[in-house]
DNA sequence: TTCTTACTGTAGTAATCGCTACAGTAACAA
DNA sequence: TTGTTACTGTAGCGATTACTACAGTAAGAA
């Protein structure tokens, strides 16, 4: 951000370690404290880093933040495409309840991205943090991919019908996520009812299955 | 709390007031800012009290946001039961639909009680707060409660069915919740298709609709 | 070798945090 | 009227907050 577009001298080897660093910490202390909880001591501690180290690399606390979000998801969208890859050679119906399946592990082995995000959703600041509005962006482009791969599998089904899927694709996958940190079920069953669900309303709306 | 049990005198109207107002003002705080961001501070300038009143009526912040849960839902759990008492002759699918719908619109009305929840489920801090068990302990009864529905509606359903179904309810209302709250959707529309999708769940599960 | 750039370490700012001490005031019981 | 209880108002505590000023230090370019 502040120094990855020197132009005539290549950033230090040890600059791009502390950065990445202060995200790792940044990104940890935040999914499990949320906004205010995160503060620039504990961060600097946990990076071993001073603060003076993170105000060079990031302009405020806002910006760190929302820094956090713009890693986490290129990180996030980064590891379901290379899932993605690997089942190339699926129906549509089996693709779906793969990607649900490989969507679930996903959310187990990192949770603090959507943990934080959702944090950032529900909390209303007077000024609106920028790390906010970046997790929206995510959110959005979240919810064309969810549509895009819904047409695809459910075709018949018109456009309003697809919307309804992919909210409450959106919404169950959330809701099972908190789910499973507070009231510690199953994360893969789970989905794996979700899928069910919105299978079964696909049919209720008049879905008919191509093969069977 | 502190002055609710004294024996032999009425406690001052003056002095519930005050509790009232106090509570009122962290539960719109807290519902927007979460845990970190409600200072007591600001719950004395919106309440109009100084911090030693606030003080005098809570023993700490910890204990002010548990007052604040405590009260949201038995307050919640009144106006569910106000609602509940309407449709009593209605069959069991009806009644679904309606306490989907009247949930729908009691979210609507009181979200700062399901935000402030949510929020204290995600955040986690070093001392866990007595707000955040408290919610939890809620949350078990609302899963409870909503099993018992289940299980009038879904007759020929076994238990692991129910629990599944249950666990979904209230993962898509959390979700469409979140969503209706970020992304704007229209909260009805959306636990309309959750009931769809959890009937067209139930349908795959086994279950046959009693009358048609 | 000298200069410039990229970072780090030390020390500190004003503001806010949760919380407390304590004197005052008003309503009630006796 | 007097004493007790139920609050309120003022002032301030030490700790922590986000953030900054600024002097190093080390790596590379010339």
């Amino acid at each position: 951000m502040t120094q990855s577009t020197s132009p005539q001298r290549k950033t230090r080897a040890n600059g791009v370690a502390s950065r990445l660093a202060i995200l790792d910490a940044a990104a940890h202390i935040a999914g499990e404290r949320g906004y205010e909880g995160t503060s620039i001591n504990a961060v600097s501690e946990r990076s071993g880093l001073p603060a003076s180290s993170i105000y060079w690399h990031f302009n405020n606390k806002d910006e760190l933040i929302a820094a956090v979000i713009d890693r986490s998801y290129s990180d996030w969208i980064e590891a379901l495409r290379r899932l993605a890859d690997q089942d190339t050679e699926l129906s549509a119906v089996e693709m779906y309840s793969s990607g649900m399946r490989q969507s679930a592990e996903q959310l187990i082995r990192f949770p603090d991205f959507l943990r934080l995000g959702l944090m950032l959703t529900l909390e209303r600041r007077p000024s609106e943090p920028t790390a906010r509005q970046r997790f929206q962006v995510t959110r959005v482009e979240t919810l064309a991919r969810l549509r895009r791969y819904l047409r695809r599998v459910f075709e018949s089904l018109g456009d309003a019908e697809i919307e309804q899927l992919a909210v409450l694709t959106l919404a169950g996958s959330d809701g099972l996520f908190i789910a499973a940190e507070s009231e510690g079920i199953d994360i893969a069953d789970g989905f794996e009812t979700l899928a069910r669900a919105v299978m079964g309303a696909a049919i209720s709306f008049g879905w008919v299955r191509p093969s069977s």
